[in-house]
Formats: structure tokens, sequence, C-alpha cells
DNA sequence: CTGTTAGCGCATTCAC
DNA sequence: GTGAATGCGCTAACAG
């Protein structure tokens, strides 16, 4: 049987009301009582029942993460950052995938509301905005990830997707580029139209006009990339550097280009969005806009942690404003970018390094 | 105010006791007391409280997964269908990571007890066999999976890594090579040790012996890769073949190979073990040997669920006497390897191709 | 087939 | 500073 507080109790001599605020170390128990208490607690292995107390105070010390999957590797990456963090605070994470779907989402939300947790996390469809509020208004704290959610009254963690698309540009531009193909995501999402929108100004600053013929936008996937690329090769339009925007769709463009035999940066310049293992072994190391999905999750973390915490103090939680916040990007130069004028056929490869890049270097795993 | 039983037997115009019987579809309710019930439960957007139910009853739907990160392909893709799997059956996921620490493992491991999970799937240090054992026998089902847990008494599902490597090695020597190179995980660890002892016996069941200058055994790292394959390339030992056992190292190889310009399979035929959609779009495509990270979170979930379902009926869950699963590796021939005797510099490159490997193909995201 | 009663383990009034 | 009593929401005896 296993030890509950009442046992502690009585092996202490005193009553539950005390054990319990003892061992929750109340300003109103006496230090003596108090280390005698948790003495007596891990002496009989004592540990709290956190159903009983969820149902008794409100608070499971349980927080949900709903995403679409873990394949991606911004999405485990926040999901591990995530979780760390919290059981550093004493929560535990309950995961929940959707496959991108809204009505799944939607299920799982309420299920996740069912087991009382302390605070949702969402990287979600946007289309569960009334979902979300009602959670939010029942005292259940809700922060939006990655994804805005129209109309939601939580707040909202986003990657800086357009000022990053707008960087990738600017910095081939400097390098002296001036004809740069584009491969990105579709108008519906939101990463597709922010990073477009920043390739864009960033061709326009520096007095670029887009050229739609260097531009190709599709869905999340490699055969996407691998069709994108060869178009615009097989297309006369002068393009000297390329800038991937679809993270899928690298997958897609870089065995392209190798199998057509176009060596980086010699032949062509390139930059993709979102780093991943791949990108920094590939040869060359290709050059990438990092999205912070490691520090966007720490953000998202404290938000959460804030929410709980000040919902505790005011008993009836401050309604704030919902705000948005921005995790900017940054770029990591490696060795796919050059400038088109020192093109050299005679330039010996780059050499083999290993950048530490900490959220994405693979890891022991046995 | 939330609803709750009292509220759905007063609008129902019935006792607590016959709602709480009829929502859970008791055959001791009649079927028009029992629809009417989830009707009005329905309309006034009832929830049961997961925490009462789990006090009373000692089931909390919630069961615990623990394993060392989320950045290897093998454990976010059982992370992925083991929540998905367990989400069809009532059950949520709370995920815990260790970074590999044994003593946060053990943390982790009395955090989920606390929680009340019904079940633990551990991915483990090896090092809580006792921790382990005494949540088995406090009557929560507990499965190891891929390491196994010496003492443990529970049962364990694992990889078939050393028939996996003997596959990946005699299908080298059936393309007809002999000299065929190695590199490996440490010794110290199970999958290190398995998977070479399958090198040697693929080697051995054709009365090949190894030779030790083609063989390197280290850590889990893109930089011990990138090292090993160098020295292999620097030593005059006749390779023809390489099979490249250790996951991460293989972040390190490719590059070295791609870099020193040597062409796969033409140079060098190369076999990996664990997939990775790196490997499904390196030019060329890698050969695999698939641990069937999928197949063995679907076993893991069965074998969970079955010793829960066996705990409810036997009231004292007859324990069973532990037994382990291996899930078999199976071959995935791509371009990589091809004979020593059909050395062609004329060949042209392999097609870009996608195949539909489901639990590893990049999916879309956003 | 249905209602009444009791209590899971804990935190929290309220007394003292 | 400590103890006694109450009940969170639900399920499971026990009656009928």
């Amino acid at each position: 049987m296993a030890a509950t507080l009442k046992t502690v109790a009585a092996k202490a001599g005193i009553s539950v009301s005390t054990a319990s605020r003892a061992l929750r170390s109340s300003p109103r128990v006496s230090a003596a009582t108090q280390k005698h208490v948790k003495r007596v607690a891990v002496d009989i292995g004592y540990r709290p029942n956190q159903a009983a107390r969820a149902l008794r105070s409100g608070e499971s010390r349980l927080i949900g993460l709903v995403l679409n999957n873990l394949l991606n590797v911004s999405f485990h990456t926040i999901a591990e950052v995530v979780q760390q963090r919290l059981s550093v605070h004493g929560y535990q994470l309950i995961l929940s995938t959707t496959s991108g779907d809204a009505g799944v989402e939607r299920e799982l939300l309420m299920k996740l509301t069912d087991h009382g947790v302390d605070g949702v996390i969402v990287i979600g469809s946007g289309k569960n905005s009334k979902t979300l509020n009602s959670i939010l208004q029942s005292g259940v704290p809700v922060v939006n990830v990655i994804r805005s959610s129209p109309d939601s009254l939580a707040p909202t963690v986003l990657a800086g997707d357009r000022d990053g698309a707008s960087m990738a540009t600017e910095y081939l531009v400097s390098l002296g580029h001036r004809r740069i193909g584009y491969v990105g995501g579709l108008e519906t999402t939101d990463s597709g139209r922010e990073r477009y929108l920043g390739y864009i100004s960033g061709l326009n600053r520096n007095g670029i006009e887009v050229d739609e013929i260097m531009v190709r936008r599709g869905p999340f996937d490699p055969e996407f990339g691998a069709k994108a690329i060869e178009e615009l090769l097989a297309t006369e339009n002068g393009m000297t550097a390329l800038f991937a925007a679809n993270h899928e769709a690298v997958f897609g463009i870089l065995p392209v280009l190798a199998a057509r035999g176009i060596s980086l940066p010699q032949n062509l310049s390139v930059i993709c969005y979102e780093d991943m293992p791949l990108l920094q072994t590939w040869q060359p190391a290709i050059t990438v806009i990092d999205t912070g999905a490691t520090e966007i999750a720490e953000l998202t973390v404290d938000l959460i942690l804030k929410q709980v915490s000040n919902l505790k103090k005011s008993s009836e939680g401050k309604r704030k404003q919902a705000r948005t916040y921005r995790v900017g990007a940054s770029l990591i130069a490696r060795h796919s970018c050059a400038s088109p004028s020192k093109l050299k056929e005679t330039e010996s490869p780059s050499p083999i390094m290993f950048e530490h890049v900490p959220p994405i270097t693979p890891r022991a795993v046995r």
C-alpha cells in the first residue's frame, strides 16, 4: 500500500493538515515540525497523489502541447525544449499530435482540459479559436506558437519570418547577386506568405524588382522542391542564387542540384530557411536562416508560467491584452553562398567542419 | 462554472450514480436512460473530470513515455506513433526526456507515478531496474523499448540489431564484396555490440574473416564518423564497401565521401543502419537497414494496453514472465550499393526518386 | 434497472 | 502554530 498524507501524519505524530502544510513549506508551521515531517515523508517514501491534489486545488501540474507532428525539426525541437523547461518547474508535458487535422486538434484540446491541464501550448491550425478562447476564459492559460490563431485572445509567439526572409535575400544581394530565385511555401500559410513578403522587400530595398519567372511557390514536400528547381534550371533566367524558403522542399532541391552537377557556390549560391542536420553536413555546408526554435520554446514556456502564476496571485487573473511576440531569425553563414563575380573553377572543396549548433546537432542516442 | 455529473443528473432528472453509469455505457442501465443522459450531457457541454475519476477509480488514462531526446529519428518516430495509437484508445501521453541521465530518468519515473499513470514506456538507460520493478510491482504496467533493462521484470521490445547487421553485411557479400569496412557504435552500448556481432557473423557465414584494419567503433556523433572514414580511406585495405552501423556517424561519413570525390556506388558501396530523410535524398539515395521504429512503437502500445486490460480483469493482474520481443529489421535497397566487378565510369547518375517511406518522409508542416 | 451512501487523498476553511 | 471538519467530482459498494 502506498503511503498517503495520513500515513505521514501518523508516523510524525501530528495531524494531516499540519503534515500537508509542512510538506508544502507553508510559513504557518514551525521550522522544526517542517523538518521533521519532511524527514518522515522521505523515510517512508511518501509521494503526493497528484490526482487528489488536482481535484482539490485545481492545479494539475500538467501542461498540454498540441502540434502537427514530431518529424519536422522545429516541432520536435520545440517539444523537447518545452518539456525540459517545464520539468524544471515541476510540470509534466502532455503531448498531442494532430496531423494538421483541425477536428483532431479540437478533440485533443478538449481531452487536455478534461485532464485539468494548467496551460495549453498550441502550434495550431488556426481553426479552433473559439475552443481556445473558451479554454482561456475558463481560466486556463493558452499560448499560440508559430502560427497565429485569428481572434485568439491568448498571447502568441511567432518566428520572424518576414525579416528573416528579407535578411536572406539581402545577404545574397550584398554578395553581388541580383538574379535571385525563390522556392517557397503556399500563400495560404503564414510562413509562405510572410517569407515571400520578406523576399520581395529584400529585393526592393535594393532597387531590384521581383521577376516571377524565378519564383515558385507550392506545398511543403520534397517533390515540389524537385519540380520547382528543375523548372528554374530549365529556364533562361540568369539566376545566380537561390533562396529556398520552403523547408520540406529543400529535401527535393538539394539532390536535384547535386544530380545536375551544379556546384555550390561556384555555379549557384543557395541559402535555406530553417536549419537542420542535413544542411550542416551537406557538401558544401549550407548557409541558412535559423528560426530560433529553441528560443521560441523558451519564451513560450515563460509566457505560460507567467500566466499560471498570475492566476494564482489575483484570484481573478487579470486578463491582459493578447500580445504577440516575435523571435528574430538569424543568419548562419556557411559555405553555400559566394559572390557571383568570384567564380573560380579551381577552388578547392571547403573543409569538413562541424559547427556547434546546440539545438540541432545530432546527439548520442543509445 | 463547468458542468459536473451532478448538473447532468439534475437536468436529466435522475441520480448521479445512474448518470455516471449511463455515460460510461454500463449494461446495467436501460438503453432509453442511457440515450437521454448522453444527450443531456452533450447539450450542457458536460466533460468528465479526469482528476476526480483517477482519484476514485485509480485509472488516470495517462501513459508515460521516457526517452533520451526527440532529435533522433527513431525516438521521435516512436514518440509520435505511440502518442497517436494511445490517443485512439483514449489515453494521453506524458512525455519526458532524460538526456541520457539516469538520475533524471529516475526522477521522471517517480513524477509519472505521482500522476498515477496507467503505464510506463521506457527507452531507458538500463540503470533504473529497481525503480522500474517497484513501479511494476505497484501495479503499473511497464514496457522497456529498444534498450533492455537488466533484471527488469517487464516485457521488452527490441530491434533486431544483430540480424539486421548480418543482413546488411550479407547483402554486400551477395553483391560480390569481400573487403567490407565497418563504422559502428561503442561496445558499451547494446546496439554497438549487437550490430558488430551481426557484421562478424555476416562475414563468417560467407567464409570471410574480420579484418580489424577496416573496423572503427566509437561514439554516436558525426565527428567520430568523419574521423573514422578518413582513416579507413587513408589505409591500404582494399575496401570496396562500407557498412555504416553508427547512425549519428553517418552525418560525418557521407560528407567526407562527397568531399573526397568518392562516387557511390562506383567507387564504394555504402549501406547505413537506421533510415532517415537525409539518406533518401542523398545522391545517390542510400541503401539502408530500416529498424522498424513504427512497428516497434505499435507493438509497444499493444503490450502496454494488454497489461492494462489484464489488470482490470483479474483484480490481481497475473504477473506473467517477462518476455522479450524482437522487431525484425528490413533492408531497403536504393542506389548506393553495387557489385564491385561492375564498376563503370560512364554510368549516368541515378534518377531523382522519392520513395514513399511513411514513417520518415517529411510531411507538410504549417 | 436505479438510488443512497461512502470515500479515494488532499488542501483548505474554521476554530483553538 | 496546530487540529478537526469539509468537500473537490467521481465511482463503487450496497440496497432495493
